[in-house]
DNA sequence: AGGCCCAGACTAACCGGTCGGTATGTATCT
DNA sequence: AGATACATACCGACCGGTTAGTCTGGGCCT
């Protein structure tokens, strides 16, 4: 058996980062100690910080995940030969699939902001200013185009629909009524609708 | 000078309270210490552990007041005398205007509630729901009269709202373009739309 | 004189991170 | 093909520092 992945398949690092992803999003950062992480992967502090520079480099892992995930999946979206209707609501609603699909992540995203170190909370709102610009950047087109409705700003519009989106980590349970789909469905709905001229 | 009000006019407990509620908002409950809360309020742990019986208590009594608060204004402008697209769009921009006038509350009313205590966490979760559900009556009885649409479940309906309300703290700046007020018109707004049949 | 209010020293637990050491794999030379 | 030399992966004991909460004592008001 290969040292990298003593126990089952997965190599180390990334047993050490999947455990700390549902540790953070099941306690918060500041209650889930090192060594509950070492534990729930499997190895010691050893291998923990052989692999990373600290906790906070664990927190910057997943944070640095999500956005990368996201951002290539609305390029995807924007990028695509369809009607600026289409291209908006087939991102909104991607988001929101993507996000409930993985739970934990959003939990710690918008939770877990203020644990970062300075610099790396910088680069993260850098990123996820990217992201906010690209989006809106979709909605001004409609605008201009006029099949969207100018009575509120874009950037307002944007921050209306990641609203529901951050707070699906709160309300959204996987043995609720509705499937992912279904409510990325709804709330694409509401988007669009709320931009009706 | 009244030992209760020593330093400035205002009685300990609630300079203590003031004190944990910007602190907790600026660096997080968990990274908030007594030691730190106790100097800013000018007092030591003695007088807190006098008031209160934990940390804990203290972030129980910052959800005790927003929620008291809230549902308080909930419920007048739920039972004004007018018809229900008015009643609607005043309940929707207050809760906007009160949010962003009390933003430290907000961050950590969503950001903090894994670190109430079970049984407290229970508590203001089923006194959440209340508020929930009085705002959701609302959204039911307009699409029964037929002015909203009933496109989207009322239950979404609340939920995608209050997402954006949610978000306020992340991303709303007192410094910034919009006051208050103007957020809250444009955020009611794109609810109303978003309901139109 | 008794009770409310509070100061401040103290404690027991815990946490992130370090470090010396070991085991296993690979490259190179003979 | 065997030996030598080094790199990588990991263990686990340990340390300095911090924390929430306790306790004893004293001052001020009624």
């Amino acid at each position: 058996m290969a040292r990298t992945t003593d126990g089952d398949g997965t190599p180390v690092p990334q047993r050490l980062l999947a455990a700390a992803t549902r540790l953070f999003a099941e306690r918060g950062y500041d209650r889930t100690s090192v060594q509950e992480i070492v534990e729930a992967a499997g190895v010691t502090k050893g291998a923990l910080y052989h692999y990373f520079g600290s906790k906070d480099d664990l927190l910057h892992e997943v944070y640095a995940r999500v956005l990368r995930v996201q951002q290539e999946r609305l390029d995807a979206f924007a990028g695509a030969d369809e009607p600026i209707e289409k291209r908006l609501r087939g991102a909104a609603a991607d988001v929101v699939v993507t996000t409930i699909e993985n739970l934990d992540d959003a939990m710690i995203f918008f939770r877990s902001m203020h644990h970062l170190s300075p610099e790396k909370n910088k680069q993260v709102r850098a990123e996820r200013r990217r992201y906010h610009e690209r989006f809106r950047a979709l909605v001004e087109e409609g605008q201009e185009a006029g099949v969207f409705s100018k009575a509120t700003p874009a950037d307002l519009v944007v921050d209306y629909h990641f609203g529901s989106v951050h707070h699906l980590s709160t309300w959204y349970r996987p043995d609720g009524p509705l499937t992912p789909q279904q409510v990325a469905d709804h709330l694409a709905d509401l988007l669009l609708r709320a931009l009706r001229p």
